[in-house]
DNA sequence: ACCTGAACACCGTTCAAGT
DNA sequence: ACCTGAACACCGTTCAAGT
């Protein structure tokens, strides 16, 4: 006798997202999310295979939704421009949805997280940009160094790194800056 | 009637460090550590508070080394220099022992966390070599964008992020320049 | 004064039985 | 065809009893 699903991994996803957001990925238990959708944890098993793979379609919904708001601000024309304003949108993502930017660069288990393939599209606008302003032949490089500075800068800004006091606005301009200049410049 | 430690904190800790080295942070479990040690797992509570207490004394000696690494490398008298040499020694220190660079920069809760004190001690030398190069004024903005640099870059590295292909080795090379020619010049 | 076995809570996961 | 209760494994932690 069938019976209909009484959620969904649209459901299920949202759920996790949500519980991520407000109380860390390690509150995103089996059981809490099941709660969530209103059913039992076994159920879930339906859905997803488990809840590292949970995690993983997690992720893959959050790093879609930084390629879009990436690709939304990389059209200006100049390549230092569309830097700057990847530079931004990228700590503007992280600080609107801290537990999430921490869940797409967290220490995982491979299984858990996003396929090279959605990371590399994600991080495409980026290289595109750096290649525009530094050079084909140090696209790489450059791409490389503006992501590290990036990532580097929020993931110690969000662990509360910055215990030091001063302008931690102004200190990511001072970088954005500084990169992007120097990129612009052959060595 | 009184009994003979059969174990001691700095066998724990070292058991720690070698087991986090070798599978990583999860797999540092208290039955684990007990069995290298020789004791069950309810003894180490009289040794430590709980496992987040002994993943902060993991910490604890692995900053401290890292602390010693580059004090060891930030006197050659040139500012650029040094910030060159602590550049590449906190790469190397990743690459030597990648599961305890991890659990540094891991995000954890702050009460599994070496203090703060500690961690402004060891970023001490580069905050140093970043005033003196860049100027009192952007000391600390300078000193943030190297290590977010260099932390961002090696986190990428050890979780794969470059798979692009090209030369890690150089693009790192590339971003020490890049960086330390544009805290030498003013914005 | 430290060590141990037994026990408990918590959580991921499986599975037979229900509808 | 999906949902559930019961059960199991695993792990952190507590505690009374042992030496």
């Amino acid at each position: 006798v069938p019976a209909p699903a009484r959620t969904s991994i649209d459901a299920i996803v949202a759920a996790g997202l949500s519980i991520v957001e407000r109380d860390g990925l390690p509150a995103l238990t089996m059981e809490r999310v099941a709660r969530a959708v209103g059913v039992k944890a076994p159920s879930l098993y339906k859905h997803v295979g488990s809840r590292g793979d949970l995690v993983r379609l997690v992720g893959i919904r959050l790093v879609t939704d930084l390629k879009w708001t990436l690709e939304a601000v990389a059209s200006s024309g100049d390549p230092a421009t569309d830097l700057r304003s990847m530079a931004r949108v990228m700590r503007a993502f992280a600080h609107r949805q801290p537990g999430g930017y921490r869940l797409l660069f967290a220490q995982l288990p491979d299984e858990w997280r996003p396929s090279a393939d959605l990371l590399a599209e994600a991080s495409a606008p980026v290289v595109r940009a750096a290649a525009q302003l530094a050079g084909e032949d140090r696209a790489l490089a450059g791409a490389r160094t503006v992501t590290a500075w990036a990532h580097g800068f929020i993931d110690m800004e969000l662990s509360g790194a910055f215990r030091l006091g001063g302008d931690v606005d102004a200190a990511y301009e001072f970088g954005i800056e500084t990169i992007s200049r120097a990129l612009a410049r052959p060595l």
